[in-house]
RNA sequence: GGCCCUAUGGUCAAGUGGUUAAGACAUCGCCCUUUCACGGCGGUAACCCGAGUUCGAACCUCGGUAGGGUCACCA
């Protein structure tokens, strides 16, 4: 390791951002920190048709958020700025105009005309190289003439290209079957194609982390740097995320957005564990690692080849263990604006329910349903209370209501201990078993099948007014039912 | 269509010539239990197909098949 490793993550703020861009950033940082290097952000805005309004600051926010520092960027100098491509417009011709004279580019004035008709049956074309051969005194005078043009890659022929990528090994491609692309177009601004070898070089970025997409392409670049007379650098191609079998995540369909996800109520360390786990697999095959231990942990070895499926169940499982792993307090914070939400004005206490929610929910989100219970009781289906196993029935369940409400108007300690116990002696006294007082009472606390916690931890959270105001319309309910 | 790449349970994935082919999610069953959850225990379930190399192939080679990527004055 002589150089210093200095990767780039650069996006496009042309929308949202998904979990697959994400991980590319999350995997160009991880080498970067692993290896002592830098992390620069870079934003390749050059398309200002697809670009969108905000996206930049989206780009910075979720960054932060994710806990993916860069050491450079827009707004953190390093002395290789601006790290904004429209800020760096100026530069690109020199470099296109050096790279004719060294050999490795030319002028072409072909027109729009001429290269739709070089199309052939597929739609596809390919120059011809039409203008690869023009006299140097034919390319001044039609130059001094203001003849448009574009400055096109002169790729050698005869040759293979090829590099070894760090994760899918070596990839080569005859120079038969690269295009002499455009470099600068005849507004003078570069393409991608250029933009992003010249960036990489004078940023001095030492390895290349981004999509597959790439992947055969970066022979075709590996010739411009080669041209210049530049170091290549190393390049790791990352395999897409897909959201089934045969589509990848997309922007354009709002899959997969990190912010959607943050709103729904996962954790931000979740969501990046998780994505992390796409596509990697540390050494020891653990799961849950926070961002030091994934820095550590993280090799190029452990990166696979093939795509793979965003599976949220998944994820939903991570969350569900960050969330477990939290003490009290932590929890009571992060729930607390879900637990609002989910009550309103309502009188309950927060942390009673944020305790009651902390291993039943995988995410915040879910917090809204699981207490629906306390602001919608009323008439309710009395099958609930026919349970066979707890063996209980109409009748059981009516005297056991009974029971609890004789027992309960007494107690003045109000605490699991006291009701525990104020229940039991209840149940014994009138010949029943205690756990079917219990399981009818809790119906007849919530109104609900399925609650958040039993009879004990409900009547607590209701309070002793609330619970016995339920109970007795339960009873009447019972009653009725006759 | 040309070129590049990929292929282990439903999903994420270990595995690099000899394994009873890990583990996790999901799923199913049992235990715990005042419902649910948590926790514990257990089950079902996989090497795309065909040749070859080899004493031996999930692993190596070739060919199919399937899927992805790329072939723009987009990035």
């Amino acid at each position: 390791m002589t150089e210093k490793v200095r990767t780039r993550f650069a996006p496009s703020p042309t929308g949202f951002m998904h979990i697959g861009n994400l991980r590319t950033g999350l995997y160009a940082y991880l080498f970067a920190k692993k290896h002592g290097g830098t992390f620069i952000l870079r934003i390749e805005d050059t398309d200002q048709e697809r670009k969108v309004d905000g996206a930049v600051e989206m780009v910075y926010r979720t960054l932060a958020t994710a806990g993916i520092n860069y050491d450079e960027g827009p707004d953190k100098d390093g002395g290789y700025g601006p790290y904004i491509q429209t800020e760096r417009m100026g530069i690109y011709k020199q470099y296109a105009e050096e790279l004719v004279k060294k050999g490795g580019a030319y002028y072409c004035f072909c027109d729009k005309e001429r290269l739709e008709s070089l199309r052939d049956e597929n739609g596809v074309h390919t120059y011809d190289k039409h203008c690869r051969n023009l006299s140097e005194e034919e390319v001044q005078r039609r130059l001094a003439a203001g003849e448009p043009y574009v400055i096109r890659q002169k790729v050698p022929e005869g040759v293979v290209s090829e590099y070894e990528d760090m994760v899918f090994g070596k990839i080569s491609v005859d120079s038969a079957d690269i295009e002499d692309g455009i470099l600068l177009k005849s507004d003078g601004l570069p393409t991608y194609n250029f933009a992003n070898v010249v960036d990489d070089h004078l940023m001095g970025i030492t390895h290349v982390i981004r999509g597959t997409e790439y992947l055969s392409s970066t022979p075709k670049y590996n010739l411009i740097y080669d041209a210049f007379g530049w170091e290549r650098p190393k390049y790791m191609h990352l395999p897409p995320i897909m959201k089934d079998a045969t589509r990848k995540l997309s922007k354009r369909f709002g899959d997969a957005n990190f912010e959607d996800f943050i709103l729904k109520g996962y954790l931000p360390e979740a969501i990046v564990n998780y994505i992390a786990l796409l596509g990697w697999c540390p050494k020891d095959n653990r799961e849950k690692m926070s961002m030091q231990e994934m820095i550590e942990a993280f090799d190029t070895d452990g990166i696979s080849k093939s795509s793979s499926i965003f599976d949220e169940q998944k994820m939903r499982w991570l969350n569900g263990e960050y969330l477990k792993a939290m003490s009290a307090d932590e929890f009571f914070e992060v729930a607390l604006p879900f637990v609002e939400k989910a009550i309103g004005d309502a009188k309950w206490d927060k942390r009673e329910l944020a305790a009651l929610m902390q291993t039943r929910v995988d995410v915040l989100s879910d917090i809204g349903e699981k207490l629906a219970f306390l602001n919608e009781f009323g008439e309710y289906d009395l099958n609930m209370y026919i349970h066979q196993k707890m063996k209980v029935d109409f009748n059981v369940a009516k005297q056991a209501v009974k029971v609890a409400i004789c027992a309960l108007e007494a107690l003045s300690d109000w605490t699991e201990e006291g009701i525990k116990e104020c229940v039991r002696q209840a149940a014994e006294g009138a010949g029943m078993k205690a756990g079917q007082v219990m399981f009818s009472m809790r119906v007849a606390l919530t109104g609900a099948p399925v609650t958040p916690g039993g009879a004990i931890e409900m009547a607590i959270v209701l309070g002793k007014e609330e619970s016995l105001q339920r109970l007795k319309f339960s009873q009447e309910l019972l009653e009725k039912a006759e």
